[in-house]
DNA sequence: CCAAAAGTGTTATTGATACACCCATGC
DNA sequence: GCATGGGTGTATCAATAACACTTTTGG
């Protein structure tokens, strides 16, 4: 690394943040309308400058206390973006994560009484500011792909729940469908599930047993 | 993304590469010996600071091509590292990417009589600056990873070889034994390769076919 | 008693793995 | 003619995919 700065204008650093969660079965991501130029009354995604002594993790955690309230989610650096005219004004680096919310653990009233988030379906998005549209779609894709052979999607769901409702959630991700005695014996062989000895009678019809993931001390998704 | 600056200096932003290539059996990477502060005198991955109105991936292609004389070769950006204390002077903030180079596109004295660039063998590093360590395991991880289930270690193939020869690649690079029916079975069977009709009698013994990579639109590493 | 979701096993197919001998050439 | 790496096929095993009916409850 060379250390000698010369006369660059240095870059301004921030981190951005895909959001996601999943409501009534479709994949959201958390916008924010801008409030300033540039893209003045745009949506885009979640972000800001990274802060001396913070580490590029925190920021992200910062960013995402600050616009959901919620801590200790799933969340990992997803890629850097740099070229040199996605912000009109000044050349900025923006370091971009994703992340996923449980839909329950959004304190709804309040992330959605305001005016300027807005929890959009991915499948119909506005326009967004800079280019927040490229660093989403790679977000999706990447939560897409990671979903197909990892155990992702668990930060999507609930403490508990029934095994319909963790199918429905990779069904949703994945995007296709899939077998019902196929699923759950791949999932029960996983280990990583266990019954609540629970049952969930909230549905009109036969109660169905409430599942959950173990404790371990690494949550490991791959 | 708030644009608001305030008083936060702005960190500086580099690119650090993890340039691979394989020789004598061994994965290699590219390190520098340094020769300012700090850690002046140290090993180090290649770097340098984000230079106005170019991109990371340019960056990087920059620094690849300052220290190798090489392009077009196989890199991708690996992961952004930004502790606050990994440069002990200032902020630095790094994008790193990792290369592969064909041993056989190096220009062998060129490259080796610079005596502050070194090709070293990943089981026999010596200190490294920074927290270019674990930059540089991160970056073995990966590249072992993806050897697994991709087609990634075309990018350290000379144009022509033999089954044999792409074979060690994969047992130098996921450190296994490969059987070797089944592995041409598998390699001829993605329809990846062609036979060039050339045979290498370089060898003492039965020359051996010599296969390349079939021209493709888009070069996929999965 | 009917509607709706819960729950449950077996078979077929596919892909991955294990394994040993003959061949062609240079020396 | 022998040493060396080149080249080839089959059988087993494991993982995945396809597939339909009974059960339990609420209303």
């Amino acid at each position: 690394m060379n250390t000698k700065h010369k006369d660059y204008e240095t870059p301004g650093v921030t981190v951005d943040l895909a959001i996601f969660t999943v409501n009534s079965a479709k994949l959201k991501v958390l916008l924010v309308k801008r409030a300033e130029e540039p893209f003045r009354g745009q949506w885009s995604l979640p972000g800001g400058f990274l802060i001396h002594d913070e580490s590029l993790d925190n920021a992200a955690q910062r960013v995402l206390k600050e616009k959901t309230a919620v801590q200790n989610v799933y969340m990992e650096q997803l890629y850097t973006f740099g070229h040199p005219k996605r912000d009109p004004r000044a050349r900025v680096v923006t370091i971009a994560y994703f992340a996923l919310i449980p839909w329950k653990r959004l304190a709804q009233p309040a992330s959605e009484k305001i005016v300027d988030l807005s929890w959009a379906d991915v499948d119909a998005l506005p326009k967004l500011a800079f280019d927040h549209k490229a660093i989403l779609n790679y977000a999706i894709q990447r939560l897409r792909a990671k979903a197909s052979y990892s155990n992702i999607v668990y930060g999507l769901m609930p403490k508990q729940f029934r095994l319909s409702e963790l199918q429905s959630m990779y069904e949703i991700i994945i995007h296709d469908k899939l077998d019902k005695r196929n699923f759950r014996k791949q999932m029960l062989a996983t280990h990583l599930l266990e019954e609540t000895g629970k049952k969930d009678a909230t549905g009109a019809h036969r109660p169905a047993m409430l599942y959950q993931f173990k404790k371990m001390k690494i949550a490991f998704f791959n």
